[in-house]
DNA sequence: GACGCTTTTGTTAGCGCTAACATTACCATC
DNA sequence: GATGGTAATGTTAGCGCTAACAAAAGCGTC
């Protein structure tokens, strides 16, 4: 019991023992059993993160940012991806919930219903559930950090329209169940075909995504180029981009390219590529210091805070998207 | 008791029992706690992974190839980044060997002493532990999955050799302890020396490593430009290629490049940068297979195979590289 | 219908820890 | 040196599950 007693404060134990204790702990090489210490106390130090998939750059660079925060806190992290898919995001909810970790992060807020029950349950369990990388108002189920994709499509649309440029094209993911980045080519579409101007969607091929950017902008060179083209994505607009170079479009004098998430590759290549940038670090970070907040609430008897948190996306005027009503 | 059993493995109970025991689930929400299952049992089904960064996409990809196979089998994965940190690493396998993980996944194979006295007592304690992206067949401590540096900086400077440069120079990481990325570099510097070529090293400056590498090309320019340039990264290499486009240097003409990782940008740069494969997705994939072959051993009495895996790096030549001395 | 066999369900104890309470050691004060 | 108070340590029970064993139910056979 002292030991158990040291191990979590030192300081209330008596110099002597402690020192003992020390002693003994080296010499044993003695881990204590986390299992068995959440049984008994009820307290996990697990953060369970869900997230489509861990190689795609912006969640990587997400779970940093909540890793860099939670883990000086002796939090750990516990990582699952669902590949784009809610039916796996199911199954993966159900598995992380088993170990009942101090809080949920779950990407973006469409789930399957299962899904949703599980969370709520979590919330009133006095779980901490966070929907990252997703925003709307409208929604109070779950506190969200992140922003509105129709928001952002929107914007895209209105600084194309702003540039003069009147015939539009949008190269959506060619995710199925990828719906933050159709919502962006939903208001994209919206927005523009508002102000009278023309404008298409085209599919991503579900290759590597440079090389996707590279096949869409192919394939609207032979459908006939628009004046301007927005992405669902900046390595998209990076494949494109180095599509047109060489196919000798100028960029942005024939086409101009917007692309989505200012990704270090949009900023290197001559001129730049305009985007929209979003900052996933800062992501991470506004969730762990979110969760933090709430524990400390939680510990204190008090209801965490519910408002959402917005990470605003700001547009990035580079060279690509210049058109002629921009000043020179 | 039937509940637990039923939850385990349900063609164990009677069909009858069975649906009384489904529905009574469904109607409750119930959600197993792990840990008291792992308390009773001493079977855990979680594996930690221990990385020196989170969003670098070599090691989010690693991680996507072991979450992708030990996923369906209903491993979680506990993952932790060392900020290639060994101090922070040895805290970090201290904080989830008291998880009792199924295995342990740590990168590299250099370790603090204390780390080292860990990973052994957890692997005589019949706990798989793994080092990834490294391999020397001098060690036989942990299985290896992964590569020698050594021999891929000597491949690396073989091909600048073979190409006909003499008057070398390489980027070197500039991240104190990325031991692997400095063996590379190391390697690069004796083998092109001994067979009597010009060599220098620079080390990029810790920015973004594109913006890093466009550093170091104007840091090299200024300081003379060697003949042929080798980096740590693709990264480092994309960025420096773009700046020699923007000073109008002739890559390879003037100045030939060689990358390391064949990230995707390497492929789409006009003409492409030579490279060296490495396939971090599979190295995540060697690792959890050899973990299930491991799981299954120690399940059967066996001992788990301590044969180290070789996933071999390979010349990707592009134009980037091209010398006098090549076919044209 | 008593017997042995298999299938199914139930009982008991304990995994390693911590909350809550109980006890003991220590120290100053009168 | 008896008293009261605090600081330090010890005791007990139980967290939710499963291994191991125990009991009961089902079923075919003579």
């Amino acid at each position: 019991m002292t030991v158990s007693r040291y191990l979590r404060n030192p300081q209330r134990v008596a110099g002597v023992t402690a020192q003992r204790i020390a002693a003994a702990l080296a010499l044993t090489g003695y881990t204590p059993n986390k299992h068995a210490g959440m049984l008994a106390s009820g307290r996990s130090s697990v953060v369970a993160v869900i997230i489509p998939n861990i190689a795609t750059a912006t969640f990587a660079e997400t779970v940093q940012g909540l890793s860099d925060l939670l883990q000086p806190r002796g939090m750990e992290l516990l990582l699952a991806s669902t590949n784009y898919s809610l039916e796996r995001e199911e199954e993966q909810i159900r598995a992380v919930l088993g170990w009942s970790p101090s809080a949920l992060v779950v990407t973006g807020r469409r789930h399957s219903d299962a899904a949703l029950t599980m969370m709520r349950q979590a919330q009133s369990d006095g779980v901490p559930v966070l929907e990252m990388w997703d925003h709307d108002p409208q929604d109070h189920d779950f506190v969200q950090v992140g922003f509105s994709h129709r928001a952002v499509g929107a914007m895209m649309a209105e600084h194309m329209l702003q540039q003069g440029h009147r015939d539009l094209a949008y190269v959506d993911s060619g995710v199925g169940e990828d719906f933050r980045a159709h919502e962006r080519a939903r208001a994209f579409v919206e927005a523009s075909s508002r102000s009278g101007a023309r404008v298409r969607v085209f599919d991503a091929p579900r290759i590597e995504p440079m090389a996707a950017g590279r096949a869409a902008f192919a394939a609207l060179q032979k459908a006939g180029l628009p004046r301007a083209l927005a992405f669902a994505s900046d390595n998209f607009a990076a494949g494109a981009y180095l599509g047109a170079i060489e196919a000798r479009i100028d960029v942005p004098g024939e086409l101009a390219m917007l692309g989505f998430g200012d990704f270090p590759i949009s900023r290197q290549l001559p001129g730049g590529i305009s985007t929209v940038s979003v900052s996933p670090y800062e992501i991470g970070q506004v969730c762990a210091r979110h969760l933090m907040a709430a524990w400390a609430a939680l510990r204190a008897g008090r209801t965490p805070s519910r408002r959402h948190r917005i990470v605003s996306p700001r547009i990035v005027a580079r060279q690509s998207s210049r058109g002629q009503l921009s000043p020179p």
